[in-house]
DNA sequence: GTCCTTTTTAACCATTTGGTTAAAAATATT
DNA sequence: AATATTTTTAACCAAATGGTTAAAAAGGAC
């Protein structure tokens, strides 16, 4: 073997990323991740060298998916109102097919906070920031929108959208809510949250 | 000594407290309660058993505070605007004042959602909802806000109270934010929040 | 088929960790 | 003071866990 084979590589990515954002880094084990893509633990060793390193690099897809595009559509040149409704949709449909990657990604930057700063400095939101700012207070002068800040409606719109599923076991246990009650749950949402938003800070004519 | 000292026993919750909430139950080490607490680690066994029970504590009393009064204030017979300000403002009161524990219970009742079954039971929410459902329906009927389930309608105050405190590590360093500035960002939030959601579903006159 | 490289495994190791035990120290009880 | 009871500790244990090693298996190159 020359060549390597990639899939088993594949493999052990493939279940160790269920297991971190589902488990957590402590919670995962090299022992099952090998078990359940059916090799050898000194294997998993053999491909990625320490668990850290296994989960440095699915931390960093999965921080890489938390953010993607989102710099993009905020700095976009769209209507304010187009722009919301593309940032909710985005960050709902991206949620809808990484429902576990909101929770781990959270809870491992506040474990350990200093991991997102290297990845972070290249996407300088702050500049990104600064662009929707200007938009909005072109807004309200123009007596469009209520007065608010950028900080606070981006803290607003990715609280509506992330937050119900860095919450779902406990939506699902206080709303009693089955798993098809739940997906029926987000479909409302990615049609509702940003309307919900936008007459929010809409000034009625 | 008949009757117990109770300061080694409180000491002992207070610095268990502090790790379950910070590092997880994973994370948290029972070696490491008993330094911090400033004793010996047999002794935390003598007073509580295993790390599990020691946990359950710690968890019921956090599980306590995520729904203190909310229930109550839901069912309250007060008019919708006020009781959505009255919601706002207990939530972010409480997590300011415990800003560990939304993230320490969500990822607990992640892990292990049916943790929460049992404690769940007494406090019956699905009441309360029906309740409130009714005063938002009298509310759509008299054309005064707009139309929304009692469900969505309190995803979205939850969400938008809740979700800055558990993403606090998150956006601190996405928005660049000290601590200060993270302060200053909850006590504004504490006064638009409310009207935010007032005036996404108000109809105006 | 032989040789060389890569992949895979079984067995092993050191450390960490939750938990136990038996004795000592401290405190009541009489 | 003597005795009983409770609190605290040091030493220890077994299991789990991340990681290593040396050898075997499996392919390629020739």
């Amino acid at each position: 073997m020359k060549k390597k084979d990639k899939s088993t590589e594949e493999a052990i990515l493939q279940v160790a990323r269920k297991a971190f954002t589902q488990k957590g880094l402590l919670g995962a084990r090299m022992q099952g991740i090998a078990d359940e893509a059916g090799i050898n633990k000194a294997l998993v060793h053999y491909y990625f060298g320490t668990k850290e390193k296994l989960f440095a690099l699915i931390f960093e897809q999965e921080f890489g998916k938390f953010f993607s595009n989102l710099a993009a559509v905020i700095s976009s040149d769209i209507p304010l109102f187009e722009k919301i409704e593309q940032i909710v949709t985005l960050d709902i449909e991206r949620l809808s097919q990484f429902p576990d990657m909101p929770l781990f990604v959270i809870n491992e930057v506040s474990r350990k906070p200093a991991i997102m700063v290297k990845r972070f400095k290249q996407m300088h939101l702050k500049d990104v920031l600064g662009i929707f700012q200007k938009q909005i207070n072109g807004e309200i002068k123009k007596g469009t929108i209520k007065s608010i800040s950028a900080e606070q409606l981006l803290i607003n719109i990715q609280s509506l959208s992330i937050f119900p599923f860095v919450a779902k076991p406990m939506l699902k246990n206080v709303l009693q809510m089955s798993e098809k009650n739940y997906q029926a749950m987000i479909e409302i949402r990615k049609k509702e949250v940003a309307m919900f938003i936008i007459n929010a800070i809409k000034v009625q004519m």
